[in-house]
DNA sequence: GCTTGACGTGGAGTGCGCTCGAAGGTCTTG
DNA sequence: CAAGACCTTCGAGCGCACTCCACGTCAAGC
């Protein structure tokens, strides 16, 4: 395991580019109270991402990614930030959250089934006309 | 097999409550173009679904439910209204929805992935601080 | 010193997919 | 024959999640 320099601090352009968000979203998403903690600024007041921040910026896009609504993403970022002691709701939020990807994928999947059939027809009666 | 009788026609109200859409969304949906064809008429003006109205808005259901947006659940209705010949289009459109669809879930599992390992670090913290 | 370019802020705009309201017609029931 | 349910059309409105604009500031290079 190679031990890798700490970043000092990455501007919001290497941050966009580290998570695959746009610099619009990464600021929208602060003014949103979506991070854990303000991100740092400069002197010159340009924000300054930390691997910390990163972190967490990787979280939201996980809950984001799995459909968790920006409000909710925010209600579980207050409840982080709230520091020790409400493990369990943060717990019980995550598992809701869980219960209905899980949910979700298993409709998604279901649909699916019925379009790959549709599929099938389509390939079966191109192959019977004939090339 | 029982035979059914064939049902004279639904009501809007009635294609709703089969198909779990609103009126508004029926109606919506038959605005924009995405019924096969237009839905037929009462001697009133109310609109009347047959069987085959509801097995098309039914696959409709699966697009949409499987993230197609409008657009292109549209172009898919004007294919298949067009009659035939066209089959190796549609298949192509529906083969590119699924490749999609396939990519998302992987990509939801993938990120569902690590958020249960988020969850099974909040339960662990909690059995060991202890009930 | 002056330009260039990345960044800052506040606020407006966009695209999607519904969702609803207004104004009126029609059908059934007491 | 009146009330109420349900339907019609057209068009406006909404919630979400960005996305973009205008304008200002700052640091570095020529």
């Amino acid at each position: 395991m190679t031990t890798i320099a700490p970043t000092a601090g990455l501007s919001i352009a290497e941050a966009a580019e580290r998570t695959g968000l746009t610099t619009h979203t990464l600021r929208y998403y602060e003014r949103d109270g979506l991070m854990l903690h303000g991100v740092g600024r400069s002197s010159s007041g340009h924000r300054v991402y930390t691997e910390t921040d990163l972190a967490w910026i990787t979280m939201l896009t996980r809950l984001r990614a799995t459909g968790m609504p920006i409000r909710e993403v925010r209600a579980y970022a207050v409840l982080c930030r709230e520091g020790d002691g409400n493990e369990s709701e943060r717990l019980a939020l995550l598992q809701a959250h869980r219960a209905r990807v899980l949910a979700q994928l298993a409709e998604v999947t279901e649909h699916l089934g019925a379009i790959d059939n549709k599929i099938g027809i389509y390939q079966s009666r191109l192959e019977t006309v004939g090339v």
